[in-house]
RNA sequence: GCCCCCGUAGCUCAGUUGGAUAGAGCGGCGGACUUCUAAUCCGUAGGUCGCAGGUUCGAAUCCUGCCGGGGGUACCA
């Protein structure tokens, strides 16, 4: 591990053990914390463990936090400068020079993979996100799963996880007939269907989809065409988006085959004697395992529901080797949650494993009003739209910047006039802004500042305050991507990156870098201004932002 | 009716497995471009953390009730 933080830590671990004594109780507190104050004056980093090591001492928490200081003196004679006890029992604890000298030289070996594979146990993850109908194109709001899914995908690798992303595509059953129906209504220059879709893009497929106006052409084939020309068209778009699958999944191919995988989930449920008829339509027993009521698999008539295809598509993902299942639904799902746990269940799946996520709407807003948005009228925007508005880059940030469970109203008019506003262009600035720096004093430069034989590391003068902050901001990196991963907060990222290049920027007004004196002083500036520009392209690629050198 | 999410500065939002005087961006007001990028910086104003109780050394955070907003409650997908 190369993590300085962590092993501060872990220093404050031993000494509340050794201060506690081995008579007590057994393990470490969980609710002990190292902390960064957020006023200064308070130390670089705090505990509370004096507080709550109180009452299983009988000590006042002070005399408590006394003790504990001078033992963690004891144990870091170089890295720890000194301690106070604030307040009702905190024990501030302010960091060397040195340490914080160690803590960027370890930066600098740790490189873009600093923070990572903090994973305990390392799984192997499916992530679904988006799987909207392929009935239209997508929309604006679902542009915020795409950013959030992808994001979430890249920070549970970096932190150790291996995952396969795919998109669910409903290429079945009767919505998709539906969409058949009105392109072979438009086609034929009629209104589509009051039950269809009205939207001008099925003219559009109309035209591009071979046979459209041929009734030789059954409707159902023209529906599958038609969901293919869909399906490459949200290719296109989450390509541009930056969002890459590994895997589009045909919900048809699940009743496809003999035995289809719906058929091999309906037996491996039937087998666990959690089936049963009534009404001529086969029921999965959900209530054994606390959902409201039955449901039904297969329809009297004959035809699987949806719900059957989830259970396969459940199935698949477990054959295919994923132990953990995630899946970003919308909130007007969240009534699935429990059936798909129930059905998870059935199948043998610790229900701990099965992670529906639920994502809280988006709302556009324009002319201070909230746009509806409907597929079927064709009453809405499309993130293609809203990418030519305002971009990539601020439409993924604008989308991750808040957390997954809040709904999040999109002001129009603000994203079109004021996306300069957005903070993601000021942390691309700061990562600009370095680059020219480090171009400007050269690569030789830059590879003679961070050599293993520059003395930067111990060089006469104390660090500016600047340089300190800096420094500690870039090593609490690990902890974020752990909190971000564990839980599954991507907007953790997002208001990091807007931390850290705020951190910077304060360095770049305070600290000269190119032409500081003595040389040694430069070459620390240099190699402080490279761990950040590292780390800084780190998290815009977590976050699925590009890091431009020019601005 | 029942279930889920939310309510924090004018706006958009962080902070919520309890910690010190509640933060940021934008917007407002007042300043700073002979400078390593002014897409920047400095200063300043702005808050009953929806309301009311409770738990305790300590509550934006936990519990209960209420108010307000959004969503759900299909042999639809």
């Amino acid at each position: 591990m190369n993590d300085p933080v962590a092993e501060l830590r872990s220093a404050l671990d031993a000494a509340a053990t050794a201060l506690r004594g081995s008579g007590s109780e057994t393990d470490a507190d969980p609710g002990m914390r190292l902390e960064r104050p957020k006023r200064s004056g308070q130390g670089d980093f705090a505990t509370n463990a004096a507080m709550l090591l109180a009452p299983v001492l009988g000590m006042p928490p002070r005399e408590i936090a006394s003790r504990l200081g001078e033992r963690l003196a004891a144990q870091l004679p170089v890295e720890l400068s000194h301690f106070e006890v604030a307040g009702p029992g905190f024990l501030n604890l302010v960091m060397s020079d040195e340490w914080h000298r160690v803590g960027l030289r370890r930066l600098l070996e740790a490189g873009d993979s600093f923070g990572s594979g903090g994973a305990r146990s390392p799984e192997r993850i499916l992530l679904e996100f988006v799987s909207a109908n392929p009935t239209g194109p997508i929309v604006a709001a679902s542009g915020r799963h795409a950013a959030y899914g992808d994001s979430l995908g890249r920070i549970l690798e970096h932190h150790g996880h291996t995952v396969a992303r795919e998109y669910y595509v409903n290429d079945s059953g009767s919505q998709v007939l539906r969409l058949g129906e009105s392109v072979r209504a438009r086609a034929l220059g009629q209104d589509p269907p009051e039950d269809g879709y009205q939207g001008g893009y099925v003219a559009d497929i109309a035209k591009r989809v071979e046979g459209a106006a041929d009734e030789s052409v059954d409707v159902r084939e023209l529906a599958d065409r038609a969901v293919a020309a869909m399906v490459d068209g949200i290719k296109a778009t989450m390509s541009r988006y930056g969002v890459q699958y590994d895997r589009y999944f045909s919900e048809r191919s699940l009743h496809e085959g003999s035995p289809s995988t719906v058929d091999r989930a309906i037996a491996d449920v039937r087998e666990a004697e959690h089936i049963y008829e009534h009404d001529d339509a086969l029921w999965l027993r959900t209530t054994t395992f606390g959902d409201d009521k039955d449901r039904v698999l297969v329809r009297r008539g004959g035809e699987p529901t949806y719900f059957a295809s989830d259970l396969a598509y459940m199935e698949s993902k477990r054959e295919r080797g994923f132990e953990r299942q995630i899946l970003v639904l919308g909130a007007d799902h969240h009534g699935y949650v429990a059936r798909l746990k129930a059905a998870f269940q059935a199948l043998g799946g610790d229900p701990d494993m099965l992670e529906p996520l639920i994502m809280q709407l988006v709302h556009l807003v324009e002319n201070a009003e909230r746009t509806k948005m409907s597929k079927r009228r064709g009453d809405f925007v499309t993130l293609d739209e809203l990418l030519d508005e305002i971009g990539v880059d601020a439409t993924r940030y604008f989308m991750l910047q808040s957390s997954h469970e809040r709904t999040l109203d999109l002001n129009l008019d603000l994203a079109r006039s004021q996306s300069s506003e957005n903070p993601v262009y000021y942390i691309q600035y700061a990562h600009a802004r370095i680059a020219s720096m480090l171009a400007r004093v050269g690569e030789e430069r830059v590879a003679l500042a961070v050599a293993d034989g520059c003395d930067w590391s111990s060089p006469a003068g104390e660090l500016h305050s600047a340089e300190r902050e800096l420094i500690r901001k870039l090593l609490s990196l690990p902890e974020e991507i752990a909190e971000a991963a564990e839980r599954r907060a991507p907007h953790r990222i997002a208001v990091f990156a807007l931390e850290l290049a705020q951190e910077f920027t304060a360095f770049y007004t305070n600290c000269k870098v190119v032409g500081a004196e003595p040389a040694t002083l430069e070459s620390f500036r240099v190699a402080l201004c490279l761990a950040t520009r590292t780390q800084l392209a780190l998290v815009l690629r977590l976050l699925g932002v590009s890091a431009p050198d020019a601005m």
